[in-house]
DNA sequence: TTGACATGCAATCCTATGGTTGCGTATAGT
DNA sequence: ACTATACGCAACCATAGGATTGCATGTCAA
């Protein structure tokens, strides 16, 4: 399992206000959510910074994204953090 | 809270490690630690290193301390772990 | 009191990581 | 066909973080 990859991935700000954003609004695009997050947070960062921090969320298998035309569609997945937390919690 | 405290904290395979070995067997003191996770666990990391790590764990609230003598006591703590999985778990 | 032991403190080093900039590419609308 | 759009790729930079080394301090036992 990658223990190692979603606890690292949790452990930025940036991609932990990703995940708020995505578990309240499912299905966004990556273009979408950027906007949110330079807008209505107010996060000072560049589109290629969020896009590097959506690979690391996906590799850890807190998101999934799938191509649609020119868009990339995320998606919220609780399951791996579940997993990894119930090393020490019942 | 200091969300990114734990969650950094809980970013690193040797503080994880730390914790698994003080869930199961509480109230160590920081020697007994170091001697477990060196000798059983074959961890290649100085006496220093591994302090530090705990002086993390601490400042995250995973891991409580008492001086007890020369010796430091150790005692996890899951608490700030429910607390902050409870943002996107249920 | 003296020495071994458990720990604390601080400087230093190296690498991982978060960020930026620049450019390239595929898709969609007109 | 052309242009704006949404995104991908890669090089580069700066800082943070994990580790080491060396030394200092406090405690306990003989």
């Amino acid at each position: 399992m990658h223990t190692d990859l979603v606890f690292s991935a949790l452990a930025d700000p940036i991609r932990r206000l990703m995940l708020d954003e995505l578990s309240e609004r499912n299905e966004q695009t990556l273009y979408e959510l950027t906007a949110r997050l330079i807008m209505r947070h107010e996060v000072a960062i560049s589109r290629q910074a969020l896009a590097k921090h959506i690979d690391l969320l996906e590799k850890a298998g807190l998101v999934s994204s799938e191509k649609r035309g020119k868009y990339r569609m995320l998606v919220f997945n609780d399951e791996p953090l579940r997993t990894v937390v119930n090393r020490w919690l019942k």
